[in-house]
DNA sequence: GATCAGGAAGCTA
DNA sequence: TAGCTTCCTGATC
């Protein structure tokens, strides 16, 4: 890897390869600290960003990387074992941890950071990312994240959520009649026979990245016995909840365009009703909600359609 | 009258 | 501190 520095915040981050884990006496511990907390947050941003890039053009020179794309990325062997570890770790990074990860030099020879602490950084942010889609999964289609207590059903619904999730061809009645238990027992092979096209690969990557998540949740950390992590959902999910449920909700809410990500709120009053009972907020109004979704228009979330019409909305990136 | 847009302040996890 | 929630004014449909 290449030696990168990023001048514009006077911040320079050494690349190393990924085996040299590169620690040096760092001779004034006090000097370290004081200069790990003042340098931590655009540091650590800098040195993020650049490990993103790092991946995002490893794995998809055009550079258009989504979710299903990272997870996919993460199968591959070289992250697989990192991925795993991060699994078993907190998910979180202490400040602690950043004094071992910086290490003073000379004047203009900027900062290194510890290679594996980045790693495990990004690691923490992805576990977290995918923690957050399976809570939701989970809410949406009413089932364990324990894989193993799927009956056929919830198996079923789950391949349906994969499907839509990662725009998989429709699987149809490959996997009908099996449960979680006989999913998961899987091979990656046999997902290849039973789906059509390429989607095995994806599928069996999401069975595995489920149940190591959900050993993790059931194993990993004293604080975190049960599950869910007990996020509060966001609107933009709400939203997604009832769009993806049209059995339910298409008189509610639906969409008028699912590609692009375009849907229509029928009722809106309901709509905020629902809102306002999953948040406990009694006096949630359509005004409100409608507020909170403008607020979406700053973060890239929500937008307006081109063709502006009335309770109309489009998600930003719709494949999230 | 309903919806849209966005400022401002407050609340809560 | 983020992500709303609440309230508001003014504009548009």
């Amino acid at each position: 890897m290449e030696d990168i520095t990023k001048s514009s915040n006077q911040v320079q981050f050494s690349r190393r390869p990924r085996n040299e884990h590169h620690v040096e006496d760092s001779g004034d511990k006090a000097h370290t600290l004081l200069a790990g907390k003042i340098l931590y947050e655009k540091a650590v941003e800098a040195a993020l960003h650049q490990e993103f890039s790092y991946w995002r053009s490893q794995f998809h020179s055009e550079g258009n990387v989504d979710e299903s794309s990272m997870i996919h990325a993460l199968k591959t062997a070289e992250l697989r074992s990192a991925y795993c570890s991060s699994l078993a770790s907190s998910g979180t990074v202490h400040q602690d941890a950043l004094a071992g990860a910086v290490e003073t030099r000379p004047p203009g020879d900027g900062f290194v950071f510890h290679e594996r602490y980045l790693m495990d950084k990004v690691h923490s942010m992805v576990l977290q990312e995918v923690l957050k889609d399976i809570e939701t999964a989970c809410n949406l289609l009413n089932i364990s994240p324990d894989p193993l207590s799927w009956d056929t059903r919830d198996a079923s619904k789950w391949i349906f959520w994969t499907e839509h999730q990662y725009h998989l061809p429709p699987l149809g009645q490959a996997f009908a009649g099996l449960d979680g238990r006989a999913l998961s027992s899987l091979s990656e092979e046999q997902f290849c026979e039973m789906a059509i096209g390429s989607s095995g690969p994806t599928v069996h990557a999401q069975m595995e990245i489920w149940r190591t998540v959900y050993h993790y949740i059931s194993h990993g950390t004293k604080c975190k016995d049960t599950y869910p992590a007990s996020q509060p959902i966001h609107l933009w999910q709400f939203l997604k909840e009832l769009l993806l449920s049209p059995d339910m909700y298409s008189h509610l809410i639906r969409w008028l365009n699912q590609e692009k990500g375009i849907f229509k709120i029928e009722d809106s009053a309901q709509v905020a009703r629902l809102w306002g009972e999953r948040k406990n907020r009694p006096a949630m109004n359509y005004d409100k909600l409608s507020r909170s979704i403008r607020q979406y228009y700053k973060k890239g979330i929500i937008r307006k359609p081109r063709i502006s019409q009335r309770l109309v909305y489009q998600f930003v990136c719709p494949r999230r």
